[in-house]
DNA sequence: ATGCAGTCGTTGGGATACCAAACTTGTCCA
DNA sequence: TGGACAAGTTTGGTATCCCAACGACTGCAT
């Protein structure tokens, strides 16, 4: 029908993807209602994948829903951010420091190379290229790390994640900063990665609060 | 209807602490199948609130369901556990440590009182009480750490956690660890805190890895 | 015995219709 | 101004029906 997306494709999970993007992407605003009967009428299915959307968004903790009303896009203050901040510092410190200890020589290479398109991209001003060569890194460091239990936790948080601080300023200041933890992770230095990490999520921390202040200074 | 739980309680609900109770206190055993018709007739509730509970207990982690097939109790391997141990000292050191630095003289009163009513059912050798005690204990520990997301993270694990940790041979000697962690939490000693929810957590470990061998074994 | 293909029953995903409970909202009145 | 009340919304849940996909079984060939 549609025909989007790849074959086979539940409903329930392509809405979701639908919903998701439309978060994160800023579409839909923090506040806003998601209300059942008008997404499904939108998106030409019943409610029921809907409501599986709706819910698995409420467990990647961006959307907030109390019995029996309608379900809200989340809104986050300072206080969130700062809080995710401090977990997000321990979790990716734990990332990359068993990336480090564990990574194999052919996974160091798929690191590598994804830095590097994601340096290309960066130079080239595409944004889009960029963003998604990024969370590619992670995604492949979280491989390394070895840890299925700690890749299902940041599987967990990654909406979130790319929600608050997805929209990086300074794409080729990013770009460095994933080659020194790069290089970091290959020579196995864990002592190094303890005080890196924390540094390299500190500027899009600091990103991230101000876009907040300025939303809250315009509402 | 059926008039059991606190009132006007969501079905959903009811339904997800019911199949939680039966997996966690293993009820249901690993591997076994999750399907939603006869649970919905064995609860005697429509097939809708039994498909939002396993969706739930999937987030949790405790079941898995791919799609079109029936879901299953997750049988966890030993790799897994040991996953899950790095994992959470990572962040229960995290709780506890921040928990150290901002606790208030009141929050250390009720940490206080919660030790000593686990203390006194380990001693009568209640394990229920003892049991639920100790959870408080930690619900009470990640009030502390103020910091939400950890609780929300915490939250997202803490279904496993009980799963897999659940029953600690030695009520005492968990006690005791409590009564080592309460003191150093009241002191602020966040350097003794790192060294000690380790050596706290490797106790709860080692038996869970026994406890899984026997059952390979008995497999 | 073993491996394999086709068949058939089972099961979840989804659509639709309907209802009750409860949450919002707006209005009216003190 | 503030609170109680009424009306309209919206979700949670029930009951059915259908379909595609999956799993298990059977029987055949080797």
């Amino acid at each position: 029908m549609a025909e989007v997306g790849s074959a086979g494709e539940l409903e329930s999970v392509r809405v979701t993807r639908i919903l998701r993007d439309d978060i994160v992407l800023g579409r839909r605003a923090p506040g806003s209602r998601l209300i059942e009967r008008d997404i499904a009428t939108e998106l030409n299915v019943s409610r029921l994948p809907v409501r599986e959307a709706i819910r698995t968004l409420v467990g990647e903790g961006v959307v907030v829903a109390r019995p029996r009303t309608w379900a809200v896009v989340r809104e986050f203050t300072q206080n969130d951010i700062q809080d995710f901040g401090e977990v997000r510092e321990a979790i990716e410190t734990l990332l990359f420091v068993f990336a480090a200890q564990r990574h194999t020589p052919e996974g160091i290479a798929r690191l590598r190379a994804t830095y590097q398109r994601e340096l290309a991209a960066a130079q080239a001003h595409d944004v889009e290229a960029a963003r998604i060569a990024a969370s590619e890194f992670h995604e492949i460091a979280a491989g390394l790390a070895g840890n299925e239990m700690l890749g299902e936790l940041i599987g967990v948080f990654v909406t979130r994640l790319q929600w608050l601080f997805g929209q990086h300023d300074d794409l080729l200041a990013m770009a460095e900063e994933h080659r020194i933890l790069l290089e970091a992770v290959e020579s196995r230095d864990v002592d190094t990665l303890r005080v890196l990490v924390p540094r390299h999520l500190a500027s899009g921390q600091a990103a991230a609060e101000r876009r907040l202040r300025d939303r809250e200074a315009s509402a």
